[in-house]
DNA sequence: TATTGTTATACTCTATAACTATA
DNA sequence: TATAGTTATAGAGTATAACAATA
């Protein structure tokens, strides 16, 4: 019989643990550049590709269209994207980085560089690699290619 | 020089891929018990302890008392937790478990437990074991004690 | 004055579903 | 009819700060 005193520690638990940690401390960082998480995510999906309508993002992205609306106004807003009509297409549009946009995403990541340095520095170099690769190979597995947002 | 294209792939995100998948998986298994995941690490913390203020509560989950008083608000009309009046302090009181929240937990951990399974599952058992480890050595340099909830 | 806890306000993220315009 | 995208609505989580009651 199991008693309650038993109650194991769940792996998903102690990653949502570390998780949350790394991500909050990493909102605070992109804050001060103006944008929040999901807004860097979204940035640094458009970074390097060809413009992509907003449906295409939203699969790359784990999100629902709806969200990913949301999102592209603030950073139309922002003037961190810019909004391209289809020729073909009077629906559709696609989206990618305005200037100001494309020379904030290494910013960010720079941010992003600073904040893994910060909680994954205590691993040992050793360490660090075998986590990167379970961390692959769960969402390999799990057929994860998104990104996260919250 | 450092382009653009040479982002690199950063391990928080790659964390945070993972856990917002295992997180979002979980939130769908629990929600058939009537309970959030913020609701089941509520239950979870006061599981096998005293009772505790929120207060307490608070620290330990590693949210403000504003948040810990709303989640405390849901979790007493569902019946799942009871509050105590303190007998030496006016303001202050203790939560703890229902009878009905006491056996509720073993409940939503085997769902845990599942859950689980179903992500980590698909490592071997020196990998799962390498990344609790991880966890675990991330969590404690990194001061964390606390449960996230988002 | 300081502390316990609640409440008010506000924002992000998320999802569902209704809706508009075009195909 | 189907598709691209927007908008409306709602709920969960979070934080800050003002507030009430008590210490």
């Amino acid at each position: 019989m199991t008693s309650v005193s038993e109650l194991t520690d769940h792996t998903g638990f102690r990653m949502r643990m570390v998780s949350n940690a790394v991500s909050q401390a990493f909102a605070r960082k992109v804050e001060a550049e103006g944008v929040t998480v999901a807004e860097w995510v979204f940035l640094r999906a458009l970074y390097n590709t060809a413009p992509m309508p907003p449906s295409v993002l939203a699969g790359s992205m784990g999100m629902t269209r709806g969200a990913i609306s949301k999102l592209a106004d603030r950073l139309l807003e922002k003037g961190l994207i810019e909004r391209t009509d289809s020729p073909s297409d009077k629906r559709a549009h696609s989206l990618s980085l305005s200037a100001e946009g494309q020379a904030k995403v290494p910013v960010l990541a720079a941010l992003a560089d600073e904040n893994d340095a910060a909680f994954f520095g205590v691993l040992t170099p050793a360490e660090h690699r075998q986590l990167d690769h379970l961390l692959t190979v769960l969402a390999e597995r799990s057929g994860l290619r998104a990104a996260p947002v919250d």
